[in-house]
DNA sequence: TTATATTAAGTTTTT
DNA sequence: CTTAATATAA
């Protein structure tokens, strides 16, 4: 790819090499290509790698980023291997391989980091060390027992401590690090101003009618049970149209030593169980990283950097911000990011560091600045460099994605911005050829099916490609973006049916699989311990009855072939290898089966059996509906299904935007935690454990109910949601919701249509599976046939007029042969006639392919497979050739279907270019095109075929 | 306009 | 089980 010439303000930030700079980098505006180019620039000015600090949100951007500048400067890929081109986290974890040692003393832990603390990135195994470490600690603490009491899931626990280290909030074995404290208790001003608003009388038809906060206290104490100092509701909501300003103060003070020494215990404990079994968590990365950056005042000015570069800024927690202050030992100080696009606050992303980034630069230096100069540069002068033009979509795109940021998100919320207050892009095409639509239907997985064939091969659909042309779309082109994933697998279900092309990108709840499932019911019935279990998974898998498994329970007859097995896995070393010979054993050779494998081996440390551990892993992984990205592309030609978090920074031709459904965008509910954070109320329970009524309850915290009827719920991040699903679109743009459409789909400037999807969403049960085969030893495999079984046998009678099966066969064998290029000397007229046809093909050539198409057909899923003779492979074009001996041409309407069942097998492989199936004739040398059935077509041949055949082609019998 | 009942959900994912 | 938005009754 040629690189493109920067534009002004591209070159502004390129150039900008001094000084303090916030770039805001709408989407598709070039961000990397910028920022690439400002690292070569500054390379070229005489900077060394080692100077400058370059910070990505991912390691796959930074290997892309390292990728991009060598691209760009003298350095090679290898001189640039140890440059500081990397995640906070990567870097923090250098920084304390290197230094860190002592780290922890400065929170006056003794335990130290030592070179063989890992990293522990697996959080199943996290959380079940924190169980761990929790149960020890209760049995360890009695004192907080009645905090303890209060909690639902013990990892909400593990999750408030990422979140206050994310938040820059972390104990000494003591107290609390520098000024942590006052982020516990809250800030009470802020929160009367909250509180205020909240209470403000609203505007009626005829005079004030009541607050808000006064409306949602009503029913204050409906369903629950207050200790006996709470006020009564109409005590609360005495006053009208709003409550008596007292409550503020009386909601907001309140004892919480309790509470918060019970998270400083747990949490400062935890950090010296994790250091005492040598690992950190991520999370404990930033924290100790920090904090040695912050105490160690030679290396911070050793290690500081004259050049500071953090990309996605809109990403970054507070802990990172300050850490990136902390390495900048000049004030240049370049960030670079789009708050539109900051989706990460589950993360602790703030989006207020690029939003208020000004204010937050000032404010965090005077607190690192507290007792001892620590950045060392002015922070008065910041530049900020607006990138606006945009790369990737049409204008009437951009348009629309501006009101993505101001529509409410429920009925009666109302946005207190309009779209003229958010900075519009500006497209670099001229072109305008954009459909933007929105439908709606009562069956929404078919509706989208059902436009995406509409789009593909639609002209109205027409995409630009490279060059600036408008081309024909295809599946390749559509992306179907979601917000939950669970929508995103239910598409792709439907989607098997209805035999349209899907790849759905992003994590798979792996322990969720078939394959999954099995390997745990085989460990089981390895442990002993619950073996029974998993014997009931095994023999239903392999076909038996449910009566019949309970027999063979009761009498532990099991099968001798199931036995055997068991003892030939006993003799496994390892449950990596446990896993393999499983799947072996049941034909499981996929990514599924590979990736478990990988990551079974790797928690197990590939030597142990304990299989009990291994167990309660896959068991907790289900739990915590643990997913693994999964490399399980299978190419070809098809769209795109993957949430709105996972497409961001991508594009494509034609989003479907999916699922915009109420309770679904946004996702409805809320965390049930029992402990929270939030600002600017601080540390809070929501229940209270007491016996003030003689037995131990838990009451409801009737100042936490008052509080959070104050903070509300903020829609923002949904709206950035959506505007980044949508700023994805390069040249078409839909919206897809249900029966009831979420309130982001109704208000956006759009007309639904409703429609009626026509494709057939035939009930199809897929019969694929694989069973292991107790008496026979072949694994079941779907319902096979080959291609011949489509074509009526008759054909075949008196096909070669003589020249027999056996002369066909040595035809095929020599083509074969020769197209490979073994050097065999024809012999005979068709021989010779096959190397000349041969001879002449140009392009790459590929002999005896397997090909496998799946079809539906009725209920049932079918596999047609069959041998390609010949493929002829260029950049243009594929041909498929198959060889056939006969006289005459009077068979080819039966090997039309043949001849379209490996046309629809390669044009899946070769989706990008034309593919002509054809007979070469070996008797006259003559080559005929053919041209293929459709799909449904030739679903249909099977079933009528298959119809004459009742009864001969029955399923194998199990058993 | 306000109080109560009903409804239908249960995120997102990188390090 | 819990939350919160919306429909409905008063």
């Amino acid at each position: 790819m040629t690189e493109p010439t920067p534009n002004a303000r591209q070159r502004e930030l390129i150039e900008a090499t001094e000084g303090i700079h916030v770039v805001d980098a709408g989407a598709g505006t070039g961000k990397t290509f910028a920022i690439t180019r400002r690292y070569a620039n500054l390379l070229r000015e005489g900077y060394e790698p080692e100077d400058v600090l370059l910070v990505t949100f991912t390691n796959n951007a930074a290997t892309e980023m390292k990728e991009r500048v060598v691209a760009r400067c003298d350095y090679s890929m290898s001189a640039l291997r140890d440059a500081p081109i990397s995640t906070f986290h990567s870097f923090c974890h250098n920084l304390l391989l290197e230094y860190g040692a002592d780290a922890p003393s400065y929170l006056d832990i003794d335990d130290q980091i030592t070179g063989s603390t890992q990293l522990l990135e697996n959080e199943v195994i996290e959380a079940d060390r924190f169980r761990t470490f929790l149960s020890q600690f209760v049995d360890a603490h009695p004192e907080h027992e009645a905090v303890f009491r209060v909690l639902n899931d013990p990892t909400a626990l593990l999750e408030l401590i990422r979140e206050l280290a994310a938040k820059g909030v972390f104990p000494t074995v003591n107290g609390w690090y520098r000024d942590g404290e006052v982020s516990l208790d809250g800030d009470f001003e802020t929160f009367e101003k909250l509180f205020a608003e909240a209470n403000g009388p609203n505007e009626g038809a005829n005079g004030a009618t009541q607050s808000d906060l006064r409306d949602s206290l009503s029913g204050f104490e409906r369903n629950r049970c207050f200790l006996p100092d709470a006020p009564s509701e109409d005590e609360l909501r005495d006053s009208y149209p709003s409550i008596d300003d007292r409550w503020a103060e009386e909601a907001f003070m309140e004892d919480r030593e309790a509470l918060k020494e019970f998270v400083h215990d747990v949490y400062v404990e935890y950090i010296q169980f994790a250091l005492r079994r040598n690992y950190l968590n991520f999370s404990f990365l930033q924290l100790f990283a920090f904090v040695l950056l912050c105490e160690d005042h030679a290396l911070r000015e050793s290690v500081a950097f004259k050049q500071v570069m953090v990309d996605e800024f809109q990403d970054t927690s507070e802990i990172q911000f300050k850490l990136a202050l902390l390495l900048a030992e000049t004030d240049n100080f370049c960030v670079v990011g789009d708050w539109k696009q900051s989706i990460y606050g589950f993360q602790y992303a703030a989006v207020e560091n690029i939003r208020s980034f000004e204010r937050r630069l000032r404010e965090y230096k005077r607190e690192l600045n507290g007792e001892h100069k620590r950045v060392d540069f002015p922070v008065e002068e910041v530049n900020t460099i607006p990138l606006r033009r945009n790369y990737r979509s049409t204008q009437s795109i951009l348009d629309l994605s501006r009101h993505a940021l101001t529509v409410s998100a429920t009925g009666s919320e109302s946005v207190d911005r309009t779209v003229k207050d958010i900075d519009g892009l500006e497209a670099d095409t001229d072109r305008e050829h954009s459909t933007i639509a929105a439908f709606t239907s009562e069956s929404e997985h078919e509706a989208i099916l059902d436009r995406i064939e509409t789009i593909v091969d639609n002209d109205a659909y027409a995409v630009e490609d490279d060059s600036g042309d408008l081309r024909t779309p295809s599946y390749d082109d559509i992306a179907v973006l979601t917000r939950t994933r669970r929508f995103g697998r239910e598409l792709q279900t439907k989607a098997d049916e209805c035999a349209v092309p899907v790849a759905y990108e992003g994590g798979v709840k792996l322990f969720e699989t078939d394959q999954a499932i099995l390997l745990l019911a085989w460990l089981r019935i390895l442990d002993d311990e619950d073996s029974r279990r998993g014997w009931a998974v095994v023999l239903e898998q392999a076909g038996y009855t449910l009566a019949e498994v309970e027999q063979i329970l009761e009498t532990g007859a099991y099968p001798d072939a199931m036995v055997a097995f068991r003892e030939r896995l006993t003799a496994r070393e390892s449950v990596g290898a446990i896993a393999r010979q499983v799947f072996d054993r049941y034909g499981y050779d996929d990514a599924y089966a590979s990736s478990l494998v990988a990551l079974l081996q790797d928690v197990s440390d590939g030597t142990t059996r304990n299989f009990g551990g291994m167990i309660r892993f896959i068991e907790r992984s289900l739990d915590a509906e643990a997913t693994h990205e999964i490399d399980d592309n299978p190419g070809g030609d098809s769209i795109t299904v993957q949430t709105i978090h996972a497409a961001k920074g991508l594009e494509h031709p034609i989003v479907i935007v999916a699922n915009v459904n109420r309770y679904s965008f946004p996702p409805s509910g809320g965390g049930d935690d029992r402990i929270r954070y939030e600002d600017p109320i601080g540390l809070r329970q929501t229940k209270l454990s007491s016996t003030a009524h003689g037995r131990p309850h838990l009451y409801d915290n009737w100042r936490y109910r008052v509080l959070s009827a104050c903070l509300g719920r903020d829609y923002d991040e949904e709206r950035r949601l959506l505007y980044v699903a949508m700023t994805r679109a390069q040249d078409h743009l839909l919206f897809s919701a249900g029966a009831e459409p979420s309130p982001l789909f109704e208000n956006l400037p759009l007309e639904p249509e409703s429609v009626d999807p026509e494709i057939e969403a035939a009930g199809i049960d897929r019969t694929e599976q694989t069973r292991l085969q107790v008496s026979i030893p072949e694994p079941d495999v779907p319902a096979g046939q080959s291609p011949h079984a489509l074509m009526d046998d008759r054909v075949f009678e008196d096909r070669d007029e003589g020249r027999g099966i056996e002369f066909g066969n040595r035809i095929h064998d020599f083509a074969e042969r020769y197209a490979a290029g073994e050097g065999v000397e024809p012999a005979g007229e068709d021989e010779h006639r096959v190397r000349d046809f041969i001879d002449e093909l140009e392009g790459e050539l590929h002999v005896e392919e397997d090909a496998y198409l799946p079809v539906s057909v009725g209920e049932q899923e079918v596999t047609i497979s069959g041998v390609i003779d010949l493929l002829c492979v260029t950049d243009e074009q594929v041909e498929i050739v198959d060889y056939k001996t006969d006289l005459t041409r009077d068979a080819e309407d039966e090997y039309r279907k043949q001849l379209s069942v490996y046309y629809h097998v390669v044009q899946r492989l070769y989706p990008d270019r034309p593919v002509s199936p054809s007979i070469f004739y070996t008797a006259s040398g003559e080559r005929v095109t053919v041209e293929p059935h459709s799909m449904t077509e030739i679903s249909g041949l099977i079933e009528r075929n298959r119809d004459d055949t009742i009864g001969e082609r029955e399923e194998p019998q199990i058993r």
